[in-house]
DNA sequence: ATAATTAATGCACACGTTTGCATTAATGTT
DNA sequence: AACATTAATGCAAACGTGTGCATTAATTAT
């Protein structure tokens, strides 16, 4: 297939290669009539202007970044990475975006990729979905114009203070789920976290350690675990924890995978689920309709939080409300279902 | 930041930037003195090229487009295109190549992503993870000097003698599951199918039948029904034909969704799975740990997929091999677990 | 010692756009 | 009718690379 240059789609108008260049760009510069015209045969010839050409004059390339980590845990990244990817997807094609999507590093080279982008001129913008940043990648994105969201957590240090970020209140929803179970009933609660991890479990750590004091429940021994998120690490956690499970009547397992681990291996040994111990997961994994008992969790709004994300990073790329920062923290939402089931008058 | 171009970095090595320019593409021009001092330097300025100037100049852009429809059905989509577009974009990076993916049409103007990435000269080269292509994409592609290769279905008509095609065997697969429930003794077997959606599922049902036949079972009554792929359509389909269930002991789900449907309709309905009715799935969807029973199914190899598939466009892209056609259609395995078990000396 | 060969580097153009400026055509003003 | 103004188009340069060709420096052959 032989690709048209705007300077023989010129020739074919009978006009010069800059009458079409202003015309396809609607110039105020070009009669209307002229404008139709060009505009007519580009539709005809099913003409493209080459990205390459244009981004090397206008530093528009037309695509946006997606930094995205490898979906590592099989179930749950793919439940909710794969699900806000294809939300981001959807906003940045909707707005006539491509998206090159990448991870954090080569795997190979172990290079950063968002230096690599952005110095190689190849997106106008980042949408940033990973757990951390180091200083390299900080300072590189701090010094180049090139605009970014952050969709995953607000950095440590000092960082946050200009940047734009949208995501999900970890401590928010934390502190929901362990709410949750103490209306329930639940007096003797647990939770399985994962420590040298993600800074999103210490945030949910954070908000079931406040919704106990809160609540003026007092613990005297540790009721904080950590447990790798899977369904085998919640498993097994329950069954090499049998003698503590006389002891609680609740467990917030900080993961829909650990939930029901725990919930199965409870069980095989008889445990009734929600009468004996409670449990609450945390991401509403697709499985509400096969797994029994239905799960009570938290949901994380994937779609609005790829849609605003989308939509203030191309305002910033297109240069409208430049000025406005956007730092929204997501309200979770919690899901009464069969695991924990909410007493009547304890509101 | 600034961003260096590399007639600065030539100025800063006090050479022109031609020599600059061969240094970094290893040309056996330079001498390795001057090549190793540019290198340096390169690194020491973190150093990258102009990905447009480079793109115009060379036409070749460093990126590979994959064409991937959008997760649908929640829950299977992103199982199974999830973790191969995760094994995809690993095997793209690994080559030092970015990944454009973006939906076969665009969601708003319902222009052709294919066309566009090619005319915009945006990839180097096309994966094709789609269940249909129309004329116009087809004849884009071959006209096109832009290689591909398809990954999901050699697409009908007279199209495939000279493309390049990886792509998991769903006749075999339909055959193999078929004959799994034979071989578990069952006589009297059905199956679901999804008779106007996708290609796939027509293979499998060509395995169904011929595989019943091969083993020389007659069926007056018809043994295929149009069930649409979700769980809770499986589960209505057992739900809606109880009758039905008393004249056969096999199911082929050709989904697994389709299949814990049924599994959770019939535990219901008090009939016990495999020893009423045994049940095959198809997919290996990543439940196998908390879905019981156990389900037995069809897995199709996705990684060796990825890397197959990514491999050969390379070599195309880079020219090498470019003669050589990859034709594949790759194995599937079967997945004996519990809801079908395969009784002794019936090999 | 000079000419011929080879090795290494520099010069200048091209890739396909966009855009400031110059030019031409059309219209309005005196 | 001559001039000023406006509208529409053309010309040419620039973006940052890669590469053919010319040039210079170094080496070898006579």
């Amino acid at each position: 297939m032989f690709i048209l240059t705007i300077k023989e789609l010129a020739k074919i108008a009978g006009l010069n290669h800059s009458t079409v260049s202003r015309s396809l760009n609607d110039s105020p510069l070009i009669s209307d009539e002229t404008k139709q015209r060009v505009l007519k045969l580009a539709e005809e010839y099913n003409f493209e202007l080459n990205a390459n050409a244009r981004g090397m004059r206008t530093r528009k390339t037309g695509t946006i970044g997606v930094i995205m980590q490898e979906f590592d845990d099989k179930f749950r990244d793919l439940q909710y990475l794969g699900s806000l990817m294809n939300s981001l997807r959807y906003r940045i094609e909707e707005n006539q975006y491509d998206s090159i999507i990448n991870f954090p590093k080569n795997p190979k080279t172990g290079k950063s990729n968002i230096r690599k982008l952005i110095q190689q001129r190849k997106v106008d913008g980042l949408l940033l979905v990973i757990q951390q940043l180091d200083d390299d990648d900080w300072k590189v994105l701090n010094e180049s114009e090139v605009p970014f969201v952050s969709l995953h957590y607000k950095w440590p240090g000092n960082y946050q203070e200009n940047i734009n970020y949208v995501y999900p209140d970890n401590y928010r929803g934390g502190y929901m789920a362990t709410e949750c179970l103490l209306k329930a009933g639940c007096r003797k609660i647990i939770s399985l976290t994962e420590v040298y991890a993600k800074d999103e479990f210490q945030e949910r750590s954070r908000g079931f350690r406040d919704a106990l004091k809160d609540w003026g429940i007092v613990q005297n021994r540790e009721n904080i675990f950590n447990v790798k998120s899977s369904f085998e690490f919640g498993y097994s956690f329950i069954m090499e924890n049998r003698r503590l499970l006389e002891e609680i009547d609740g467990i917030f397992a900080q993961t829909d995978m650990k939930a029901i681990g725990a919930i199965e291996a409870m069980k095989e040994l008889g445990i009734k689920v929600p009468e004996n111990i409670a449990v609450v997961g945390y991401d509403d994994i697709d499985i509400d309709y096969f797994f029994k008992p239905r799960l009570t969790t938290i949901h994380q709004p994937r779609e609005r939080h790829a849609e605003i994300a989308c939509k203030k990073l191309i305002e910033m790329i297109e240069n409208n409300n430049a000025d406005k920062l956007v730092q929204m923290i997501m309200e979770p939402e919690m899901l009464i279902r069969e695991s924990c089931v909410v007493k009547e008058g304890t509101e």
